[in-house]
DNA sequence: CGGGATCCAGAACGATACTG
DNA sequence: CAGTATCGTTCTGGATCCCG
């Protein structure tokens, strides 16, 4: 076979959203889940339901204003749900959700292949910026 | 079975990288993939390889600096290649490299899943942008 | 035609301090 | 514990003009 296209990435799927970032799903998903911490955090709600401390352990280097932005998006758009135990002092749960689940599949793909492909694509950058610049001696 | 993770996905992935985001393979690619442009080059670069102008005509909301900067990135990442012919004007055609068609499957996985669900997301952020903010009247 | 250079507005993000 | 509020910085992307 020849130059086939996988199926869900042909051209037209962008072109009936007319490229509106708003109706676009590409986009919008990618808007998500390509931000600094969404694929991270999912995948470490991916595992079990986490409490917010702990999600804040696990991921250090996140600022709890981002990791709280992060979980709201999550939240907003069905992905992930908020669990809040009237305890003293109070604790909150972050899971899942059935539709945040569907995502795991197609994300881990991605990371695979991330995973995977890495060194050559750090290879290939090595040498892309030791190229001299065109006209350079 | 009850509460797999996927394979790929698993937690243990980034923190062997340490979050740094010049380590992190996922970081990297989301970084890349993520950005406003590439996926839906990559994906007109998928049918078949295109001309500077070309691409730019059935993505008409891309700025000539965002497209040149894009097909750089993804040069530069090893997944397309620039070929120059020296005609009068020059053109200049674009392709995907045997590494850039590697990431279709996976990235269209996910393309494939935006489209499916869009609409579930966007009734649960209709749902959540409707709710009384905490101690609203 | 296929860019590069410059400038600028807005968004994303980090650090810090404060709160129920 | 689990946030919110505020501030400052950095990064992204759009507009415009110029060039071979």
């Amino acid at each position: 076979m020849s130059g086939g296209v996988p199926p869900g990435l042909s051209f037209s799927e962008w072109q009936a959203a007319g490229f509106d970032a708003t109706a676009c799903p590409v986009r919008n998903v990618l808007d998500r889940i390509g931000d600094k911490w969404t694929a991270l955090t999912l995948s470490a709600l991916a595992e079990r339901p986490r409490r917010f401390s702990e999600l804040h352990r696990i991921i250090p280097d996140i600022s709890k204003r981002m990791l709280t932005q992060t979980l709201r998006g999550l939240e907003r758009d069905g992905l992930a749900t908020r669990h809040v135990f009237p305890t003293k002092p109070p604790s909150v749960e972050y899971r899942l959700s059935p539709l945040g689940r569907t995502v795991l599949p197609p994300l881990g793909g991605l990371v695979a292949w991330a995973a995977e492909n890495f060194p050559e694509i750090r290879r290939a950058r090595a040498r892309f910026d030791a190229m001299p610049e065109t006209g350079g001696e």
